[in-house]
DNA sequence: ATTATCTATAGATCTATAGATAATGC
DNA sequence: ATTATCTATAGATCTATAGATAATGC
């Protein structure tokens, strides 16, 4: 189907779709999708609600959006990882890009657990498409990293794993982390030399 | 405030307020709190929505009534930390019951999740109550270990914390791990041995 | 007699649209 | 002229209750 060529949108379009962009994640992060309203989006934009529908053609539309958004930027730091780099460096970089997200970026983390944990359902497509190729792509290159003794041996699909869910649980599990440790001690401070040690202990051959 | 000196519960009472639970925990783990619906727990339940309401003042009711049981049983393998026993066994045994509990409960985990996930509205009391002071005490328990240079030195908070994350990402992000790795694998299995390595190596001294 | 269940529906909440009005850009 | 915004409300969805009926336990 051949999209209509689109005009380019006026300033007010741009400044009111990221008004409603940035109001939307700030919603749905904290809420999820269902739990999201149209009047909160509204009201967090500053915006009436009958207008927020004249910029997006529904709520979904708005999620969906953000979702999208959200891959492209969640995919990058992995791409990163680079052949010709030490490999036990590239790692740890790795490991600091993704702690520094959750540092710079705790609502798109949550915005992207509540999705999967409620099965994906509008994200699944994008999984396979998008993520699954670079993790395949990625857990190979650390495969042969191992083959040549650079790497102490480990299974590298659950070392990605055990990146992602140890750095996102700060933003993820925020909630439980502020209850469990002291109010002004500064979790992620902690956890970044907690999880050097850890990765860096795991594979050094 | 003196309870009313309730009745004992008949047969019936029993068998569905399990029922009733049972599905409000499939609902709840998988579509979150404003995401569930009577009508999915009653159908789930085999049971009508007004009977669902015989039961329960409401659906605010059944949900706390689900995570207050599940506190119960999330705290207790943490409570097992038994002070007298091998450090490293004794955290390694950890970490294999909370694999244990990923296999055999995932659902409760999600639900758990769900909840932290978006503030924890209904939960903070109790993990203020319940979880705070069984973690203070454990994390103590192994600062002591530490210093008797019984293990290698690391923060127990962010132990704990990456216990947590890493066990319990193969429930809540079950939908990207089945995107991920091919859907004959046992990832469960695969993890256990991954993360039996990554702790081992992080805490033998 | 008491407990359990059913039908019908009230009342609240939400998404979305209709249609009129105001603001902006050639 | 076109773009943006507002008021009012339709229509769908949900929680919860009223009130009648059926099943169960002394």
């Amino acid at each position: 189907m051949a999209s209509t060529p689109a005009k380019k949108p006026s300033r007010i379009q741009l400044r009111n779709r990221k008004l409603i962009l940035n109001a939307a994640l700030e919603v749905f992060s904290s809420h999820g999708y269902r739990g999201a309203t149209l009047d909160q989006i509204a009201d967090e934009a500053g915006l009436s609600k009958p207008n927020i529908l004249y910029y997006f053609a529904g709520k979904e539309e708005i999620h969906v959006t953000l979702l999208n958004q959200l891959m492209e930027s969640w995919l990058e730091p992995l791409e990163h990882l680079n052949p010709q780099g030490d490999p036990l460096e590239e790692i740890m970089g790795y490991v600091h890009r993704k702690i520094e997200m959750t540092r710079e970026f705790p609502r798109e983390s949550r915005l992207f657990a509540n999705e999967v944990l409620q099965g994906a359902p509008r994200m699944a497509p994008h999984l396979k498409s998008g993520l699954k190729p670079l993790f395949d792509d990625k857990t190979k290159l650390i495969q042969n990293w191992i083959d040549q003794g650079k790497l102490a041996p480990v299974d590298p699909r659950h070392l990605i794993f055990s990146i992602w869910s140890t750095t996102q649980h700060y933003a993820d599990f925020d909630a439980q982390v502020r209850v469990l440790m002291a109010p002004e001690t500064k979790a992620l401070d902690g956890a970044e030399a907690y999880l050097d040690t850890l990765f860096r202990k795991l594979l050094t051959p």
